[in-house]
Formats: structure tokens, C-alpha cells, sequence
DNA sequence: CGTAAGGTTGAATATGTTCAACTTGGGTGG
DNA sequence: CCACCCAAGTTGAACATATTCAACCTTACG
């Protein structure tokens, strides 16, 4: 990890997102004054409690006590993270899924400059409740949907991201690992391989031979009928 | 659906609730002048956008296009419902499951009325972090864990509830039907019995002839070994 | 050049679902 | 008061399918 003073470093990509555009110029000056950037590598343990995503992705990480790993939730940037709960300990752990930068801040300071831009409250309650939205829709994909299903619900929440979706709009640059795609989707690295192969073999993905995480979706309505549980749960059996 | 005017009806719940405890009597006055109570019976739609659940459970209930539902998220009697959402159109219906007591508003009022009480910005947030923790768990326990984890980890959710607690400690009274619970626990209702059944065998709980939602949790420490994936997916292999 | 980590593949295994049949309890109407 | 129906719940057997495990390939990196 790597702390930055320049505000500059991160204005690109914040800019873009929902969040930050939301809040008035004198709040965003507010909030950047009690905060501090990090910056994390891949696989770096990013140990804050309340910050809001610059660029890049974390995940948190839960564990059991065999091993067994799974990615809970996904953060991009514009991401609120607030990791703070009182009826039990948190759980999980905050990993670096890439390069990302995070603008870290004290939740009370955070309370705090919310009481004086009252536009603060709005634009943090606005965020949440898509963020809540998203944790809402994936867990209705691992509660009754078939990997095959969960992937391409996968990538079509991946498509909304920022860096994702930098060329054509039927292009998609996985911003993940797939192993990490995979603990978020609930399933082993073999399975998403498996699930893929569908995909392709039914000519509904491309995978480049050139970037291993380029794929273009090819045909979006089958697609888009997969990841809504259309009638069949695998490729074969569609219309 | 059946609306009510007195706010004595629903004090007796709410009062043991953290969020409402959180709040100054000026602020709690501000939001009941705000709303509205409003009560369902198991089954009907329940359709709000933001509220408090006053008593009562009510879940929010996705599908997809071939008929398959699950249970998303479970509100229970304190908690804040807020459905609203920017970024994808609201997701899945709200459904009482069993009598439930609702005190609605509209998302702005809250608004308006946190701008004018700092208190309620704070209990709103402890009691959204709260929420997400558990929406967090969920996805863990679907995520990674089987049928028989998930269980167990759902009763000791349902333990945390106020209205399942009213007997000793190790008694559990399931506030849901089974088949809720099994669809909260993204699994069928088959499932959940083979999982129970197992726990029963090993003597872990019992069930109670008289009483068919009363369950007695005998062996905490076990079961909380279980709840946490710990080293064996399988009760027959436990130390 | 050798190692380590991510990723892929196939075969065997384990396990959740499906389906149909059946029981039970609560409600309704004759 | 009883027959009837419906929904919830239960059970067993056949089935579908995700995981496991091992081997292997590839790339990045020292």
C-alpha cells in the first residue's frame, strides 16, 4: 500500500462515477479534506473500515474455518465501503482484487462533514441503496440460479462498471481474475471454465485468443434471457 | 392490508427495536407524524418503497421467468425497508410472511425529517450497516456453504430476532413457514427437511411434537462449529 | 532456466434436485 | 357434523449436476 497527497492522482476515474457527481463542489472539498489515499496492489489486504473507491477493485472476502473462500461483495470505483456493523462483529476481510485506490476516512468524520452538506446524506443514501440493490440481485443469483445462469449475471454486472466497458459496447474486459470471478459467483474456477465453454460452443460469447480477458457478448438477448432464468437453465435447451 | 391511526397499536415491538431506541422522542415523534401504519396477513403483496417494520416479518421475494422464487432479504420487526434504487430498476416484491405491521413513508419525508434531527442519520445508518452485515452473511452462507451450514446458520439468525427468543435460551420459535425458510436459505423445502432431520439425528436439536415451529438447539457449541463451516460439510464427520 | 500461480481438462465422486405419492391440518360448504 | 378441498409438509428413488482430484499447460518472474 501506498498513501498519495494529490488529489490530482485520482480525479479521473471519480469523477465519472455516481457518487462523487452527485455532491456539491464545497462538499467534495470537505470530504477530500479529512481523507486520506491509499493505494493497493493485487492481493494486498486493504484494512479500512469506511472509504469511498478511487479506482480500481477490492473485495470482501469471507472465510471458514476449512478453508473455503468466497468473495461477498465487489467494490469498483465510486463504491462506498463501510464495513461497520454493531449486532455482530464484522466479518470478512477487505482484499485488493487488483490495482485500486481508496480514499479512507474516520466513519465519524464521515458523520460528521454529512451533518454540514446536507446534499452529503442524499448522495451517500443514493449510493447505498444501489450498492444494497446489487448485493440483493447476486443474492438471488446464488440462492436459485444455475452457474451457467450466475455467470452471465455476472457479466452483465460487470458490463455496468466503468473500466469494463472501455471499447465496443459488446465488449467486455474482465477487470477480475476469473478465480476471483468465480468465488463471487459461488462456484470452483472448473466451473466458470465449464460454463464458458457453453457460452462459447453456443456462439452466444467470443473469448480473444490475443487479451485472455477480452470476451464479446455476441448475442445480448439470449444472453440477457439466460442470466433472467428464461425458462431453460442450460444453453442446449433454449428456444 | 388494513390501516391504522394509533401509534399505541405497534408501541409495545418497536420500543425493543435499536433503531427506534436510537432515536430522541422529538425525532421519533417527527417520523410517526410522517407516516403511516399500515398491516398485511401472510401472503399479501406488500407494496411500500421505504418504511419501518413495526412487528411482524415481511421478505422480499424474487423470480425469474420460469416460475423459480427465492427470498432475498427478510425484514423483520426494527428494520428499515428501502427498496429504492437508481442504477437498475427496483428488483423483486415485497410479501408478508405472516402478519406484519408496517410504518411507511416516503423516502423524501425521511429525508426532510433527518435533515432536521442529526439523531436520525445516525440510527440510520447503524441500522443500514446492520442490514447489509447480515445481506453480507447471506450471500456467504449461499455462496460457499451446504445445505446442512446453512441451515444452521439461519436459525441462528432467526435466533437474533426478537419474537423467536420468547422462551429459554436454546428454544427457537421459526416466525417463517418452512418453506420460506428454504427458500430464504436458497434451497428447496426437501432439502431443508433432509437437513433437519440430520440435526435431529445426531442430537443437535429437537423438535417439538406439540408445538411444530418450536425447536430446542441442544448442542450450541456444535451447532455454532457447524454454522461456521468448521472442517466437516457433513454432521457424520464431526469430532 | 526453474519456480510459482493462474488457468484448463477429464473422470470419478458426492450431493442437491426432481418427481410422485402420501400425510396432515385448517377451512369451507352442504 | 361431516365430506371435501387445498396448502404445507414429508418421504423415497431416480436423476442431474457441481465438486473433487489429479494432471497438465501457460505465463510471469526471479
Amino acid at each position: 500500500m501506498n498513501e498519495m497527497d494529490t488529489a490530482a492522482r485520482f480525479a479521473p476515474w471519480i469523477e465519472l462515477t455516481r457518487f462523487w457527481s452527485e455532491l456539491e463542489p464545497q462538499s467534495q472539498e470537505a470530504l477530500i479534506g479529512d481523507a486520506t489515499a491509499v493505494e493497493y496492489a493485487l492481493g494486498d489486504p486493504v484494512d479500512i473500515q469506511f472509504g469511498l473507491m478511487v479506482s480500481g477493485t477490492c473485495g470482501l472476502e469471507y472465510s471458514v474455518d476449512d478453508g473455503r473462500r468466497s468473495l461477498v461483495e465487489l467494490f469498483r470505483s465510486g463504491d462506498l465501503i463501510d464495513l461497520a456493523r454493531r449486532e455482530r462483529r464484522p466479518q470478512g476481510a477487505l482484499v485488493a482484487l487488483g490495482y485500486c485506490c481508496v480514499l479512507t476516512m474516520g466513519s465519524d468524520d464521515f458523520d460528521l462533514c454529512a451533518r454540514h452538506h446536507a446534499d452529503i446524506v442524499r448522495a451517500y443514501r443514493h449510493q447505498m441503496e444501489d450498492q444494497v440493490g446489487r448485493l440483493r440481485d447476486h443474492v438471488n443469483d446464488l440462492a436459485l440460479k444455475s452457474p451457467l445462469e450466475r455467470i452471465v449475471s455476472v457479466l452483465f454486472e460487470l458490463r455496468r462498471w466503468p473500466e469494463a466497458s472501455a471499447g465496443e459496447a459488446s465488449e467486455l474486459v474482465l477487470p477480475l481474475l476469473r478465480k476471483h470471478i468465480a468465488a463471487y459467483a459461488g462456484m470452483k474456477p472448473e466451473t466458470l471454465r465449464r460454463a464458458m465453454r457453453k457460452l462459447r460452443d453456443a456462439d452466444l460469447i467470443r473469448e480473444s485468443r490475443m487479451d485472455e480477458d477480452k470476451i464479446e457478448l455476441i448475442d445480448l438477448a439470449t444472453l440477457r434471457r439466460i442470466a433472467n432464468g428464461g425458462r431453460a437453465r442450460d444453453v442446449k435447451r433454449m428456444g
